[in-house]
DNA sequence: GTTAGCACTCCCAGTTACCGAGTGCTAATT
DNA sequence: AATTAGCACTCGGTAACTGGGAGTGCTAAC
């Protein structure tokens, strides 16, 4: 089932022309490139013969031909050129990491802007799960009698508040007491362990220490709660309304309720592995997706992989530009991130 | 110009009828409603004038009527019925508050997306000024040699955190002393006053006790410098696309990209007084808002007005229900809130 | 193997025809 | 004098038809 140079040449010219031109591309048309030396009657020999391999299609009998899905995964896999990216987006890029920013989540907010604009896409920035880092400090802060904040800092820097109940048998002294026996035992345990923790070691001590602790305790328990899934940011969210492929007012509503329903997404481009991952149509398993791609990447601080950057567009996206654009900023990001993060 | 008993009821059944159709409203349709005890020929005589005095339109020559804005504002002001929410409404909007939640947030994040499902329109709150409150702590946390998070609490149990690098002269003993300087002068201050009083109060004792002292001051008032604007949550941003006025691409377009304005939305729902008001069509001096209304709610805690609920919809809104809505929901939200502030 | 030529298909935009829902006006009725 | 029935007229919308254009597949010639 190889594919013949020609056939490849014609497969590619007819990808590239339709993701420009949102078109079906006819024989004559095709015949017009200046890459292209032979007829337009050889050119529907061959196109006849890719249609029949599956990597084309016909809108109706007469029409000209449109990748199919097989078509794009073909190349994307074998026919991409790799697209250097011009020295404004790079400049445009850069001018997120320019400015000292220390707000994880300013700088990812900011990626995802950039990231739609340059594409003209849709792009979501799924954050860094802040279960994993590690404790650096809890304050407890009482508003008044019966109320007060938790406060956690985690060695990243991000921080995290929860307001409770206080028990009514609490004092000050207490809060104080406690504070001080949760930082001595908890600082520099991942977020994720708190709980578990706290109840194996710190109810002892706080049991010596404080009566009625396991009030406090609970109370505390469940107030270290952390969100199950990380955050997600978007850019760009009313983007695809410019897109041809979605001038149905339906196919639209739909895609945009579920951009909207932040499980469905997390769902979709949380990434198993490091680096970039294409899903074309229905590759996504999501019915309303099948007329989207989705190229994800991934970014990390040292070694640690934090999370993923997507681009939502239509099948007929520019894939070579938005890999290129992804591969960049990927590796920009995790470079700042990196160099933020190692002074802990 | 008064109308007549007879047009007044024309009027408001022409209204009523296009809210729930979206349709022109026809002489031979309106006769046969019951509240209507005459021809369709007398119907015709006062649609003319009502038509001449600015209250309806035609589409087209020989379409049916629609309400003009004037019309709709006539009605707003004149003939809305009272309608009484039906208790399945009540339940939904008090099974939000029925929940103990302490995080302001999460109480508003939940208003927006309840009041919009319960309209299908476009929700918008606007949360309550951070900077109104008063300082009730300021904890500084070294995270590494270089840089520390600043964090804020308020009175009302709102945290704010800011990352600044610590500059290299400081060591953890005058960080200590500056914190506690900090929280000696400024607990009780409101966070928009703390700029001024931290140059006129706080850096004459910073001086005698932390030599180097000024770009301790400085970097501390940078990290206080507070956002601008009320925060702003959504509900139903989608919701506008099932409107039969937005089939139209290019006008939802606009619509929903100017609803991630941020700026443009506070400044459209940003309120005078308290109270309910209704903004039609071009009443909101936005040319993408001609087809809108905006009807917006102030909430408060105790007599200190908090923010706005506001609801977006297509101006064939249904003021009746939305307002009834609003109504019951500010005065819902503003017990709550009035409870939850008044323990401090 | 390649290409010119041709019959054929289908979409699309424009034209026509027609129906239905509506209007305004006039004359008859109450 | 106010109301209503009747009627001619207008306009939007839909369906049916048209021709042109862009495309195809196939065949036969190069």
């Amino acid at each position: 089932m190889l594919l013949t140079d020609r056939q490849l040449l014609i497969l590619q010219v007819i990808v590239d022309d339709f993701i420009r031109s949102a078109q079906p591309v006819g024989s004559r048309s095709l015949s017009k490139k200046e890459e292209i030396s032979f007829s337009s009657a050889t050119i529907r020999n061959e196109m006849a013969d890719l249609e029949e391999l599956g990597f084309i299609e016909k809108t109706h009998t007469s029409s000209g031909r449109v990748p199919s899905e097989k078509g794009y995964r073909y190349y994307v896999d074998h026919l991409l050129s790799p697209q250097v990216l011009n020295q404004q987006d790079i400049t445009i890029i850069q001018s997120i990491f320019a400015e000292k920013i220390f707000e994880f989540e300013k700088i990812i907010q900011r990626s995802a802007k950039i990231l739609s604009d340059l594409t003209n896409y849709t792009s979501i920035v799924l954050g860094p799960a802040v279960s994993i880092n590690k404790l650096k400090k809890i304050q407890i802060i009482p508003l008044n009698k019966e109320t007060a904040v938790a406060i956690f800092v985690t060695d990243t820097g991000h921080v995290e508040n929860r307001t409770f109940t206080l028990p009514a048998s609490v004092d000050a002294s207490d809060l104080e007491k406690t504070v001080n026996i949760l930082n001595n035992r908890l600082a520099g345990v991942p977020l994720d362990d708190l709980n578990d923790k706290i109840y194996k070691e710190v109810a002892m001590l706080l049991r010596q220490h404080i009566h009625n602790y396991d009030l406090m305790l609970h109370t505390i328990a469940d107030s270290l709660k952390m969100p199950a899934t990380e955050k997600l940011f978007f850019g760009g969210k009313t983007n695809m309304l410019s897109q041809p492929e979605f001038h149905d007012i339906t196919k639209i509503r739909s895609l945009l309720t579920m951009i909207d329903q932040e499980e469905w997404i997390y769902n979709l481009i949380r990434t198993e592995s490091a680096g970039i991952h294409i899903k074309i149509g229905r590759e996504n398993n999501n019915s309303i997706m099948d007329n989207c791609s989705l190229i994800t990447a991934t970014y990390s601080a040292g070694v640690e992989n934090l999370g993923t950057i997507a681009i939502l567009g239509p099948t007929r996206m520019e894939y070579s530009r938005v890999i290129s654009l992804l591969q960049f900023f990927s590796k920009d990001l995790t470079a700042v991130l990196t160099k933020l993060y190692q002074t802990n």
